[in-house]
DNA sequence: TTCTTATTCAAGTAGGTTCTTGAATAACAC
DNA sequence: GTGTTATTCAAGAACCTACTTGAATAAGAA
């Protein structure tokens, strides 16, 4: 009774993954993550910052027991250490929502007039996908595409897709997706689609909120 | 495009809740919040710490827009900002026990043999309150009981249970809560009622999670 | 007004975090 | 073995955090 080192000890543990998701470049690395396994050098572009920097904060995040590594040959993976931590990100950044305050101008000086371009609910999608009146467009890299996406999506990085405009199905409205509601991608893609006359629209959110629904997903084989 | 400079300082804002959890003082405040409000000296004596302290990590946690605020005469209440903070906290919670790592062992040396008492689930719990045949115990503060409880429940605070030990009704299973599942009140109980003779057991987990399922509660008149 | 109580502010110290740079490993190819 | 590539380690500079102490506010009571 009343042993509060004990009680001090234990809170201090249960608080870690926070401190491990306590910093803005971790916080992408998870954003990433999300989308699936990536290496060093590869989560240190996303994030431009330095190999060795981008190594230190992913053994932070390895340590609180956010992400697991696997290597291959002289490449080490990482990804997310399961669902809970998915879980974790959500509500930070739902508790982030909540609060708004400096988050909205943050928010639409990066984001843009994300107002003005038309979106779509996973329920909405779900219904025109069983209808087949619609063309899905994952504008992620072709990695995360490969690792898992929407059942029928078109792979389409975003980086890509002026060259490819010609190759998209016509006489159906597009729906683009990409990471989630704070990745630009499908906002691009939208603009791009719209200014070549095409009906386009966003998925509210990514895949990740995708496959946490519980919804199906597919897989390069 | 390109903006790097944007993302990094949206990212930054994102995980300010985090930053804020990121601290086994903030976290033991938040757990105790997440019950109803509190005067910053009752939450210093909570957390064990000065007044000055308290006063300093509670303006962390209100900038970070995790908790809120409102002055009644010289003193002041916080509470926390909204149920995105309770999930938030959750998840916090279960990623660290998803870790397992070192969680195991801190958590058997505070919380002590909880292994060998009996449990029962919020639905069972929700079961045999509709048949009737099972005593609740309240056994947290009694400010936390007035702010809302279990219907039907008796209020009885840890430290009062051995006097009040022969007001508890008889003939019936007795099932105690308290905060949640680093909360070591209701453990406390049921070894001293199963001490005494009586069947009791813990609910598995605490009010809050009572609340956000959506079951009823009830308050103090 | 003065006194009291609850809370916050300000300054200081010890220790932690983030990023940089350059060197050290570790796996593989030759 | 040597060379190459991906990753990690080590040390240091600039900054941030957590707690302490004592003084400053702010509301209410006498």
């Amino acid at each position: 009774m009343g042993d509060h080192r004990a009680k001090e000890a234990l809170f201090d543990v249960l608080v870690e993954a926070a401190r491990a998701l306590g910093n803005g470049r971790r916080a992408e690395l998870v954003d990433v993550l999300a989308q699936g396994e990536r290496s060093v050098e590869e989560l240190a572009g996303e994030i431009r910052q330095s190999v060795a920097n981008t190594s230190q904060h992913l053994q932070r995040l390895l340590r609180a027991g956010v992400i697991t590594s696997r290597r291959s040959g002289t490449r080490i993976y990482y990804s997310l250490a399961g669902p809970a931590v998915e879980r974790l990100w959500r509500a930070l950044r739902e508790t982030a929502e909540a609060h708004a305050g400096a988050l909205g101008a943050l928010a639409s000086s990066y984001l843009g007039d994300r107002a003005s371009l038309s979106t779509i609910s996973r329920d909405e999608l779900q219904g025109r996908l069983k209808q087949g009146d619609v063309v899905v467009l994952d504008v992620r890299p072709r990695t995360e595409y490969d690792a898992a996406h929407i059942p029928g999506a078109l792979s389409v990085p975003v980086d890509d897709l002026k060259a490819r405009l010609r190759q998209i199905p016509e006489g159906r409205d597009i729906v683009a997706y990409c990471r989630g509601s704070y990745c630009v991608y499908a906002d691009d893609a939208v603009r791009e689609l719209s200014d070549d006359g095409r009906r386009a629209m966003r998925l509210e959110e990514g895949f990740p909120e995708w496959r946490a629904a519980g919804l199906p997903v597919e897989s390069a084989t």
